[in-house]
DNA sequence: AGCACGCCGACT
DNA sequence: GTCGGCGTGCTC
């Protein structure tokens, strides 16, 4: 090679391997910078993630670059190993983790520094007769007069003050007059300050110093849990953090599960912090998304705050990585790259050598077991900050009482008095719709999707059925197509609960909060306002109440059925049903008013209830904990999972079946091999779906077994029949 | 993934 | 006789 060199670049394509080019003789292709390549038969934007001196591949087969697309890495050397990280990690191809660690506009080629065009005056121009240019070009000698009273305009400016100034610019530029320019705003920087007044915090309590004191005591990398209650002032401790790292001069990185349920933690960091913290997320129109990644890795954005893919942004100068709600199960990614940012961050955190906050009123199991076998450090805010009281919790036997479309008639009381007392009612049942299916009171035949193993959703509204899994939907049938007879919704949802509320209590200001309400833009946060206002009597609602809300004034929560979570087959269903009571709770009596919450079962004597009851979510998670020892599920080992789907089930099968051979065939002990199992909802959206799962003691063993399948089941002949990935830590099981 | 090559069915 | 179905192979 002439120069000895050779670049090594990812590829968007579902290919493990990097691959190996040429430069471009007196053009300098970084590692970090993106180029566009020649692939097969066409062309291909990829990032350099390393140079070589040497190649694997025949001298005569590589090819050269096309072009190089930043003169600058867009990736820092710590950016690019987290990308290789979670590469090898998740065992996932490379290219397209490069590919999900960019905004959309970069990963399809466009210029990741914007440039502002300018019209600037040339001497000929200042020197020049306006009156005489008016005469016969009074639009040019407009436009001259402009640009002699700035000397230099940018075009956003020129747009704002003339019309159709671009005609009269041809004019000016044929006659020399002025000269057109552009200039990166690479290093501009974004205004960062709010408009607000910054305003003083709280005196913390013991606890919250205590918490403090321990974190900042710790220098550089440390994973901290912060372990408190909800209403115990965890913000308040992230923010006494945030604020110590932002008057250093570095930046901090705030993770939350979804972005748009935490609009009331964004505003207080603005009041408290007195500057705009930049929002990357999904929402976003992909400009806004480029401009918030390109300053978090500018530096100029101060302080970051996003969704799960935000954990692979660049930082240009990183002090702090917050991870919000680490429990939540948003976090990971669960498509294509089933990645857990959560995860990602307390890596990064170590590679950055900064501090990694997790936050959570419930934390999760793995992360409690970190805590306790030392990896990671806790900090305990048992009680709530202020004056609120924890709610008082109780169960409502379904069994001993009638209920009238689903609510127990101690729930309607409970209602009833907490509305005359002025307070607010939430009412939660994690089914959207208006019945979970359609029987037909004749033959008893039940509406099912054509193209999953699952029953439509009745949704009254839309008149409409729909199936919740594939999205399908049809209207509904009035009579059974098999015997005629009529059909009916069976059960509740959402939609049927706030119906059965509003003849329950004619003249109450009532509103539904779930994924079709609010699938307008804006009507989620009118209602949301609304209900913080306190004009809202009663909320209806599904999961997406759960989280993050502060609704000053509810006095009540009501749990409509806790059941499906009793009896999960998944062995985190018990984690999950806890934490996601906890937080519902956790909405009712923030102020100073005693908060109450009801549970309606079927199943009073399950133990869950008791140890919910007398040990709370810690209660549940020591026994739970224990609970997987003795099974050896995680976190006391380490779990994988190969999905396959297929259009016939033989096919995704038949995968499974040489995995499986293959695994066993490998040589590598230690790993437990469970299955090929059908998925419990076997057929979704037309595909037939498998698994294979993997357990192991130890990751090393379990780590090394899947880097050697994923590599054998690329070339087997079975895999072309099927869709198949490989889920590192799942948590959903099935 | 995306694209081309290649070998067998119903149609202008 | 062809247009096109998707099985197979390859991408530095």
């Amino acid at each position: 090679m002439k120069d000895g060199k050779i670049l090594r670049v990812a590829i968007n394509a579902p290919l493990s391997r990097l691959f190996d080019y040429l430069p471009i003789p007196g053009q300098d292709a970084l590692p970090g910078c993106r180029v566009r390549v020649p692939f097969g038969r066409r062309t291909q934007t990829g990032l350099v993630m390393e140079t070589a001196t040497e190649s694997d591949v025949p001298v005569e087969k590589l090819k050269s670059i096309a072009a190089v697309l930043d003169d600058k890495p867009l990736f820092g050397e710590r950016d690019l190993w987290l990308i290789r990280f979670t590469s090898d990690y998740y065992h996932h191809p490379v290219g397209e983790v490069a590919a999900a660690a960019m905004p959309a506009l970069l990963r399809q080629g466009k210029p990741a520094t914007s440039t502002t065009r300018y019209l600037s005056l040339k001497p000929a121009g200042a020197d020049a007769d306006i009156d005489a240019i008016g005469k016969r070009a009074p639009r040019q000698a407009e436009l001259l007069n402009l640009v002699r009273d700035a000397d230099t305009i940018s075009f956003t400016e020129l747009d704002q003050s003339m019309p159709l100034w671009r005609r009269a610019k041809k004019g000016l530029l044929d006659k020399s007059l002025v000269e057109e320019f552009e200039a990166s705003d690479d290093e501009s920087v974004v205004d960062n300050l709010a408009n607000v007044e910054q305003e003083r915090g709280p005196t913390l309590n013991a606890d919250q110093k205590s918490a403090l004191d321990a974190i900042r005591e710790r220098k550089g990398f440390s994973v901290n849990l912060v372990d408190g209650v909800t209403g115990s002032g965890k913000t308040e401790v992230y923010l006494r953090l945030i604020d110590a790292e932002l008057a250093a001069g570095r930046q901090v990185l705030v993770l939350v599960p979804e972005i748009g349920l935490t609009p009331q933690l964004v505003s207080r960091f603005r009041q408290r912090l007195g500057l705009e913290p930049v929002l990357l997320h999904s929402g976003l129109t992909d400009t806004a998304r480029l401009q918030a990644w390109r300053s978090a890795r500018n530096g100029s954005a101060r302080l970051i705050v996003g969704t799960r893919s935000a954990i692979f942004v660049p930082m240009k100068n990183a002090g702090l990585i917050v991870v919000d709600e680490e429990h939540d199960s948003s976090l990971k990614q669960q498509e294509g790259l089933r990645y857990s940012a959560r995860d990602l961050a307390v890596a990064r955190g170590k590679k950055l050598d900064v501090p990694v906050v997790l936050g959570s009123a419930t934390p999760s199991l793995d992360t409690l077991q970190r805590c306790r076998d030392g990896a990671y450090h806790v900090v305990n805010l048992p009680t709530r900050a202020g004056k609120a009281v924890p709610p008082l919790m109780r169960l409502v036997d379904l069994t001993k009482y009638d209920a009238y479309e689903g609510l127990s008639e101690p729930v309607i009381t409970a209602i009833e008095k907490n509305i005359s007392a002025g307070g607010q009612v939430l009412v939660f049942l994690n089914r959207r719709g208006f019945a979970p299916t359609l029987i037909c009171s004749g033959c008893g035949k039940v509406a099912e999707c054509t193209r999953c193993d699952s029953r439509m959703t009745v949704h009254a509204g839309s008149s409409m059925l729909k199936c919740h899994h594939c999205g399908a939907q049809r209207s509904i049938e009035s009579e059974c197509a098999d015997c005629g007879a009529v059909c009916r919704p069976l059960g509740h949802g959402t939609e049927r609960l706030e119906d059965a509320l509003r003849s329950r209590f004619p003249g109450e200001e009532i509103s539904r909060i779930d994924s079709d309400s609010t699938r307008l833009k804006g009507t989620m946060s009118r209602a949301l306002a609304m209900a913080t206002a306190g004009d809202t009597r009663i909320l209806v609602g599904t999961q997406m109440l759960s989280k993050g809300h502060h609704f000053p004034n509810l006095t009540l929560v009501v749990v409509i059925n806790a059941d499906q979570g009793l009896f999960s087959t998944d062995f985190r269903g018990g984690e999950r049903l806890a934490q996601s009571l906890v937080q519902v709770a956790g909405r009712a009596g923030r102020e100073r008013r005693q908060g109450e919450v009801i549970v309606q079962t079927a199943f009073p004597a399950h133990p869950f209830w008791d140890e919910l009851f007398s040990g709370g979510y810690q209660g549940v998670a020591e026994s739970a904990l224990a609970e997987r020892e003795s099974a050896l599920w995680p976190p006391f080992s380490r779990l994988a999972l190969i999905r396959a789907a297929a259009t016939s089930r033989s096919d995704a099968h038949r995968f499974l079946d040489t995995a499986r051979r293959l695994a066993e065939g490998s040589g590598i002990e230690g790993v437990r091999v469970l299955g090929p199992v059908s998925a419990p909802m076997e057929r979704k959206a037309g595909r037939y779906r498998a698994q294979l799962l993997f357990q192991s003691r130890d990751r090393a063993n379990l780590h090394q077994l899947l880097g050697w399948l994923r590599t054998a089941l690329e070339s087997s002949a079975e895999a072309r029949r099927v869709r198949w990935s490989i889920d590192v830590d799942p948590i959903e099981l099935f």
